[in-house]
DNA sequence: TCTAACACTTAACAAATGTTAATAAATTAA
DNA sequence: TTAATTTATTAACATTTGTTAAGTGTTAGA
């Protein structure tokens, strides 16, 4: 799916606006491991995912990474709150695989939403869905069990689990990796 | 802290800007145990609370409440993604004491938001708020242990821990209540 | 006021999860 | 490729948290 199919999705475009759209976003690509992100950085860019696998994570008060989401391909990603709030973000986004960007500046996307007002309903269908993948987050950990999440991440992640290095999925569950390779062993 | 003092303090004001916003919520009471909003309903208002503290709580799979958020006086509170989405909302709203509200509905907020440009910016800030303050939550929850969860919150809600029923607190932080209970001995 | 319903506490035990440490497997670098 | 490093698995044990059940307030109506 391309950048046009995935936004022609959710507000149907012209070909005159999807030739301004494309114009406007920039190829990037990353290698295995690299940060596209590192905290401390101000996020002034959103990027469509063409190819590979993101992860976001934090640093807690001893060091320890925190995974936070991992975004597949086909998805829009950035650091939203520093994006959002223009303030440095505590937020690391590093590439799991190999992978393609295309990103856009804040200032290009300004440009762009008032040559295609349409741009405007994108981006707030965009941090409603945000909005919402967090709120099921929070009922997730709130109120199962680590085996509940694991298994709710399979079957929604599915395709995307065995490409994350285990530990990274403990750190997402809340959980130690010890405990989700006992978990699996005994699911499988 | 009027609700006028409150937008104030986001976006300053005029004196013909003041008059404007505070004709165009009204008030609502609602006694301890109410519910404001009920789960299938569409939240069409967003409120400042004057008086008074709120519970918002949803049903899991077997019917058991499990409680979201606190919300205490001067603070403005809705049914977010409801309000945002225009879809029925599947969380409950309701007074755990005797409330005050200042409401108002979507047609009017657009209304004001067209009149006011401010609130735009307000609106903004105030999502912007929701949505660091979710981040934060996913983060305790995810990392940290009950009593950590639990010492967490009383620095950042000491004021209002004493007025909700322990058993709320408990689902808050996704533990029992009986473990809560247990927290507390250890603690105090 | 008395009683019934509800909320909170406590304790014993069970289940889930963390910790430590050792080993095996996989990946990376020379 | 081999050696070094990182990652994953496994097991024993410790700690945290859940479950059940009983007892003790507390509150709200009859």
């Amino acid at each position: 799916m391309t950048i046009i199919e995935a936004i022609n999705q959710i507000v149907s475009l012209t070909n005159d606006e999807k030739i301004l759209i494309e114009n406007s976003f920039s190829v990037k690509r990353l290698s295995k491991g690299d940060l596209w992100i590192k905290e401390g950085q101000y996020c002034n860019h959103v990027a469509y995912i063409n190819k590979g696998i993101f992860r976001i994570f934090y640093k807690d008060e001893y060091g320890s990474e925190i995974s936070c989401f991992f975004m597949p391909k086909h998805n829009f990603i950035s650091s939203y709150t520093s994006f959002l709030t223009q303030t440095p973000t505590k937020e690391n986004i590093e590439a799991i695989d190999d992978v393609e960007l295309l990103i856009i500046n804040r200032d290009d996307l300004e440009k762009l939403s008032k040559k295609v007002r349409k741009i405007e309903t994108w981006r707030r269908v965009i941090a409603e869905n945000l909005f919402i993948l967090m709120e099921r987050r929070i009922a997730m950990l709130q109120s199962k069990t680590a085996q509940e999440r694991y298994e709710d991440m399979m079957k929604e992640n599915g395709d995307i689990i065995l490409k994350i290095p285990l530990q990274y999925i403990a750190s997402f569950l809340g959980i130690t990796p010890q405990h989700l390779s006992r978990l699996r062993k005994n699911i499988d």
